[in-house]
DNA sequence: ACACCGGCTGAATCTCTCC
DNA sequence: CGGAGAGATTCAGCCGGTG
């Protein structure tokens, strides 16, 4: 994704702007930012305090922001916001949004609503939740994210392999296991409590953007609160954007990324998707003589034969094609991918077309 | 709660109802059920043919039956049996809605907007999920449960004892694993394919039933398909109604409701789910901050090293992969555990990384 | 009898670029 | 905007056949 950092002029990057939500999101320009995590207030609807077994209280999240006085309220500012956000949103941009069941559900109506395109839900499993004292329910373990492109055309960004590489090489799934923000990591006030009521694991973040986000793309959190996105965005080297209505929030957050290091060029690399690996066509191996026109391939299990020519294209009997289309057409298959369809013999060995295509980009890589 | 038993003269027990949703809801006497279990059509909206990376093809869910026009249809269709629901349920009763990201939050906001009370949001992770085979998006592995009182002054029936103790003792969480309904368990036709697109496991149901029913109870499934509710009520000693308008699958469900033998009065019924072997991925190392991306690695006579990157990889040189694969590659062996050869400094002395993963699982204790 | 291997399958919104 | 073509993409578990 070239992505919106050609339109991002007007835009303040790497600052949390003090003001109220959609007021601030107003000011910024169309189609500026490549992805955004938001993090909206739950309407918890909490009736009265809870108290553990020990007759402690639950320092729950009873902030003035936390109050709607019904549903309709609530979705009327969610609708609000979520339009800004759509029109901050690039056209190939995706959104996160973090919820309970207490809201996830009207996010996610409205979300469709609004023509956003929902890619997955995602379900954050805490490691160390908060049991349920009074024991009538379920264990409130986990919260769900939902991942959306703008619309549903939208190229939007996935790194698949970086998912795939940090999930010990097998697909990354829709359910995530971390542990809650706790312990060094939280933010804390001069009277060593928390400074925020519902700050994010920078674990979350991190896999968030490695996702969905390539390096310098513009990252916004229109909820930015003890600036979690904003620390990971620099982290590994994204721009931000954060919007906190509360001043000592947007004190305490850019004070938090002023302490987070980048990522040096080493560490930030990620497992590259072989759809951004620079492209070669068959035809400038066998110009370069790496593979010689007359080679003969075949499958791996050497059913089928067909014979390299000298513009790249194979040959067998009357039927000639690029590596692709043979492949489908002598295996009756709608689609083939020739590189690793077809094979070569090197010492004795039967290796496929794509050994030689890795060779050969390694090769001119280190020029 | 003593429950909706005395109402429930009229109501037509332990059988399954041929007809329409809606209109055989309307036949049903109010507040005369105590739980109802709902699998609604999810409104998938597939467009085309899925293949497999070896060109099989997907046998997706094509039914007429899933098809709407648009959301709007959708919610109204919603609203219509997510009424008539409410009015069949007993004051103290509870529902249970199932579905995926494509219905959830519309099935979710309108139980909210017609004044169920939202117990917990249940996630059934799946144990061997369908891949994602296009890789561009997560792989899609779990589904939601909706768990909700008829209001919020319901005096619901939760088996907390029950439910923990199906759990090792420790409070049953909100995030089940269960494998999908395969092999034996999955009802054929007559030439061996499946008898119905969407059979829920019969672990889903037991677990649901016995989280939130008693002996003798009502429950009602007003979208019954192959009968996995009507069957587990019976095996559980609940009296059950169900209702499909394919006359195929009321037969069918009957017939397997018919060969299931009700629980004796000794039999506890805890079929213990498979307890998950703890699995750690290195990359969740990384992005949980215990070892920092850019941290440089070695083996234990430290003659060869790499870093680590963002994404869980390491990476030495143009060479790029997982630990276990990196160590294979640096020392030209077939095959490596990277657990134990890559080794980080901690105060001066090497380590392997095993020592965290130990340290890792032990701190967050129970997945 | 037992191990191993190949085949099959599951509620799936599943590509991208160039002409 | 439509069509053609390149080329990217899979995990767990069950079943049946074979050695």
């Amino acid at each position: 994704m070239s992505g919106a950092k050609a339109l991002s002029m007007d835009l303040p990057l790497d600052q949390i702007l003090r003001g109220e939500c959609v007021e601030t999101m107003r000011t910024l320009p169309s189609g500026s930012v490549d992805c955004i995590f938001a993090d909206p207030p739950y309407n918890l609807q909490l009736r009265g305090e809870l108290r553990r077994p020990d007759d402690s209280v639950v320092d729950g999240v009873d902030d003035d922001w936390d109050k709607f006085s019904d549903l309709q309220e609530y979705d009327r500012f969610t609708r609000e916001w979520l339009s800004e956000a759509r029109r901050l949103l690039h056209k190939d941009g995706t959104i996160w949004v973090i919820g309970s069941y207490h809201n996830i559900f009207r996010l996610g109506a409205i979300l469709q609503d609004l023509g956003f395109w929902i890619l997955n839900d995602v379900v954050w499993r805490k490691s160390n939740p908060m049991p349920n004292f009074r024991g009538r329910r379920f264990t409130n373990a986990h919260e769900t994210l939902i991942w959306a492109a703008r619309s549903q055309d939208s190229r939007y960004r996935f790194n698949y392999q970086a998912m795939k590489a940090l999930n010990d090489d097998v697909q990354m799934r829709s359910d995530w296991y971390l542990p809650l923000c706790t312990g060094n990591e939280r933010l804390r006030n001069e009277h060593g409590l928390k400074l925020h009521p519902t700050q994010k694991p920078e674990s979350l973040l991190h896999r968030v953007l490695l996702a969905s986000t390539t390096v310098n793309d513009v990252v916004l959190d229109p909820f930015s609160g003890s600036g979690t996105t904003a620390a990971m965005a620099r982290r590994l080297r994204r721009h931000f954007v954060g919007i906190e209505r509360h001043p000592d929030y947007v004190e305490a957050a850019m004070a938090r990324v002023a302490r987070e290091v980048p990522l040096d060029d080493d560490a930030i690399q990620t497992t590259q998707d072989k759809r951004e690996a620079p492209k070669l066509p068959f035809g400038s191996l066998v110009e370069q003589g790496t593979l010689v026109a007359g080679t003969v391939l075949s499958d791996k299990k050497q059913r089928i034969q067909a014979t390299v020519a000298a513009d790249g294209t194979l040959v067998s009997g009357a039927k000639r094609g690029s590596i692709h289309k043979m492949g489908a057409m002598l295996t009756n298959a709608p689609s083939c991918n020739g590189w690793t369809f077809w094979h070569f013999e090197r010492e004795g060995v039967l290796l496929p077309l794509d050994v030689l295509r890795q060779e050969s980009l390694a090769a001119t890589a280190s020029q």
